[in-house]
DNA sequence: TAAAAAAACTAATATTCGTTAGTTTTACGG
DNA sequence: CCGTAAAACTAACGAATATTAGTTTTTTTA
């Protein structure tokens, strides 16, 4: 019989949230067995389910996590004062760190959140809908203030959404590219363009 | 007792994959089962193995058709002569263009592909690197032109190719923005930048 | 050290899944 | 219109799943 150990500061519950995550990232939610999550804790499944309540509840702890993560650090970045571009080169950074810091819990908000039951779906939909909102309105209040191209925001936002969203592809290039090179061309190429 | 009618052009399996593509990008592979394919075909599960071998040939016949079509379209941009900028406009176009007219497949192709089995998981993940790397190749070309600035190129790739990935995001936005306008605001951004 | 609580175990349940076997119905060429 | 092939059906199999119940072991507390 094997224990199953939590971190210093987390209980064994979050020891079990974070090794789903990793599971769940490499294998996706459905083909992962509470079975194999436990065999990776070193007990047997049903073991799991003195801290846990169920596997689906797993997912919701991830993806509420990520979800509120970002949202706080949004409104943080849409409610300072400043110049636009500045702002957006923090929240750049900041996708670039959560990648770097919870890689398997963002993944898993990024891909399974479609196998959510209701009404955490909804919610997470929702949540997802306002984060782009306020993207837009600040994309906006920078076009309004000539400090961004008269670009159709719904677009800047998808593309600057969606290209953060691909730093999960960097972690395979980890050893080429570091953080920080990342980070710089990153900003650069969404804020300045490929073009000489 | 209903039938399975296949496409003007296409076999009765043409239409299976078809539908399955659906399928999988509304409930991902795992989750969605082969009963529930057959019912929005009209027959029982088990008749639709008098048509295909597999659940998973149906997942490798829609992932390697989308990874031939966008090799085929990379070979042909990467081969052309001229200069680079126009040809990036051109990849451009043409995800958004199969974004248009296969979603489904490429969703799926871009989402459940880590469902495939080897030795078809390998296959595909070497079709990939095979493609970052052909535009890798052409992102240096243009650097090397002074037709780009000096950005590193693997994150330029991984930039353009995670934007292009996300316009499976704007399916939802369609009614408010159109192709064209899509085309012309994501390939001005990406090129030249946000920055007025 | 004894009692109580926490957390592991074994065993089993009901479902669901992909797939197969065998049979019946439908469609079509001669 | 008959015979054959295509394609549907029903029924079932074995495997895997999340989860529960009940029990035993371990740890903590008093």
């Amino acid at each position: 019989m094997s224990k199953i150990v939590a971190a210093i500061n987390g209980t064994k519950k979050d020891a079990i949230i974070l090794k789903a995550a990793t599971l769940f990232r490499e294998k996706g939610y459905v083909a992962a067995s509470m079975r194999e999550l436990a065999e990776s804790m070193g007990v047997e499944a049903s073991s799991l389910y003195n801290h846990i309540g169920s596997k689906q509840e797993l997912l919701q702890s991830i993806c509420f996590k990520v979800a509120l993560n970002f949202n706080n650090e949004l409104t943080a970045i849409t409610s300072a004062k400043g110049k636009v571009i500045p702002r957006l080169e923090a929240l750049i950074r900041f996708h670039i760190h959560m990648m770097i810091d919870a890689y398997d819990e963002v993944y898993v908000a990024n891909h399974e959140w479609k196998q959510l039951h209701e009404p955490y779906l909804h919610n997470f939909l929702q949540e997802r809908k306002a984060y782009e909102n306020s993207l837009v309105a600040l994309i906006e209040e920078g076009t309004a203030a000539n400090e961004l191209k008269p670009i159709h925001p719904h677009v800047a936002v998808l593309t600057l959404l969606s290209a953060v969203r691909g730093l999960e592809f960097w972690q395979r290039h980890k050893k080429s590219v570091t953080a920080a090179e990342l980070e710089k061309n990153m900003i650069n190429h969404l804020l300045t363009g490929l073009i000489q």
